[in-house]
RNA sequence: UGCCUCGUAGCCAAGUGGUAAGGCAUCAGACUUUGACUCUGACAUUCCGGUGGUUCGAACCCACCCGAGGCAG
């Protein structure tokens, strides 16, 4: 009999997929992991939860034990506190103080979960590791999952070959309402729990207090783009992304206001008018860190610029191993952001992915978003 | 000092006698394993710089005062 880790969250996915799993004649046990201790990583301002007498992660915790009790398996634990810091968060500061908007779900899969929890997986004794996500595997091919909605590809986009091996998405082949349905037939403790939301592992925060626990934030101006001049204070680059409307602090304009660019240097952060400002735009753009799951490499394909964001038909010119410069063909893309990822698929294969770098229209550089 | 314009919620701003549009911001939700974007709802409960007056009735008319700006000088 085959044996099978499962990546127990909490939720209601990870443990409908030990149920699925079990049912599919694997020998199943659960790892329970946690990445993230509030008061060792100082999470004070910006944590809601903070006050409350029983810690999120215990909670969770104990839901997966109680799924797990409810399912018959037993159920492991383990760290990665340093781990994910080491990997994840400072990457994820680091991409901050460079003014850019990362992701760090994507680098938490890459480093922690597909790598130090799947080597614990196989520590125990694990054929496979499994774990909650929407996506599907077939003939070693990262696929979508068949719930277009709560696809989750986007995540694992930066995984390569070998950290899919031996990995299964037992609820890629539902939806989301057949996952709770299925939770509630047999009478799962969170049939009904809340999805969550925020940082994987962190949860929900106010932002820019959350980042404030970490970089000590540095005001400068907002400028009018169009006009170069001062229209207000920013709190600190890193509070912002490109094509932020809310929380910029700016009001009494005819025309909403998105955050179109930043300066580093000289710590401006620079503000468009109009939901179709052509500031906003962009034609194409270059990647960096890019990996790949397959041995494939399209001249065409198409590409998502932001979790559940569109995805666009894209031509790709190749620089090197990690760089790929990405045509949008005749589309022009607005809030194309440096330091999301970029993810590449052909239809439902999801093949691999970027971060974005650099962004263009026309052949320029778009200079309030460099630096 | 004389003359002119203006003063509406946090910001911008309609409304010029009949009982306060709209936009932005903000807040609360929906959506969502990234900070968005988008969507929904709330938002001057008697008040429109202040004090009087005219009127059945005024933010809108009149007087004076306060305040901001402009033109003369």
């Amino acid at each position: 009999m085959k044996k099978v880790i499962v990546g127990m969250s909490g939720g209601v996915d990870s443990a409908v997929s030990a149920y699925l799993l079990k049912q599919q004649g694997y020998e199943v046990e659960g790892l329970f992991m946690r990445n993230w201790d509030a008061t060792i990583n100082n999470d004070i301002n910006g944590n809601p939860t903070l006050n409350e007498a029983i810690c999120p992660q215990e909670t969770d915790y104990n839901d997966a034990q109680k799924s797990c009790d409810i399912l018959g398996i037993p159920l492991h634990r383990v760290d990665f506190i340093q781990e994910y810091w080491d990997n994840v968060f400072t990457y994820f500061l680091e991409e901050l103080k460079k003014g850019r908007t990362p992701n760090p779900d994507l680098l938490c899969n890459k480093y922690i979960k597909f790598d130090v929890f799947k080597k614990e997986a196989e520590r125990l004794g694990g054929d496979y590791m499994a774990t909650g996500h929407y996506a599907r595997m077939e003939n070693n091919c990262l696929l979508k999952g068949i719930d277009k909605n709560k696809d989750q590809t986007y995540f694992l986009a930066q995984l390569n070959k070998k950290q899919l091996e031996n990995v299964l998405f037992p609820v890629g082949k539902l939806t989301k309402q057949q996952v709770r349905e299925l939770a509630m037939q047999i009478g799962l403790n969170v049939a009904t729990k809340k999805d969550s939301t925020g940082i994987c592992f962190i949860g929900e925060r106010h932002f820019q207090e959350f980042v404030g626990n970490y970089l000590k934030p540095n005001p400068g101006n907002i400028i009018d783009i169009e006009t170069n001049e001062i229209i207000g204070r920013h709190t600190g680059l890193m509070n912002y992304t490109i094509g932020q409307r809310k929380n910029v602090g700016i009001a009494g304009f005819q025309k909403r206001h998105y955050v179109c660019g930043k300066n580093v240097s000289k710590n401006e952060l620079y503000v468009a008018f109009g939901d179709d400002s052509n500031y906003l735009l962009s034609d194409s753009c270059t990647l960096e860190n890019v990996s790949f799951n397959c041995d494939l490499r399209p001249i065409e394909c198409s590409a998502k610029f932001r979790y559940r964001g569109e995805e666009y038909k894209v031509s790709l010119e190749y620089i090197d191993e990690t760089h790929i410069k990405v045509f949008y063909k005749n589309n022009l893309i607005k809030s194309v952001t440096p330091g999301q990822f970029c993810v590449l698929y052909i239809n439902d294969h999801c093949i691999g992915s970027g971060i974005i770098n650099d962004v263009f229209k026309n052949d320029q550089k778009l200079w309030y978003l460099a630096n």
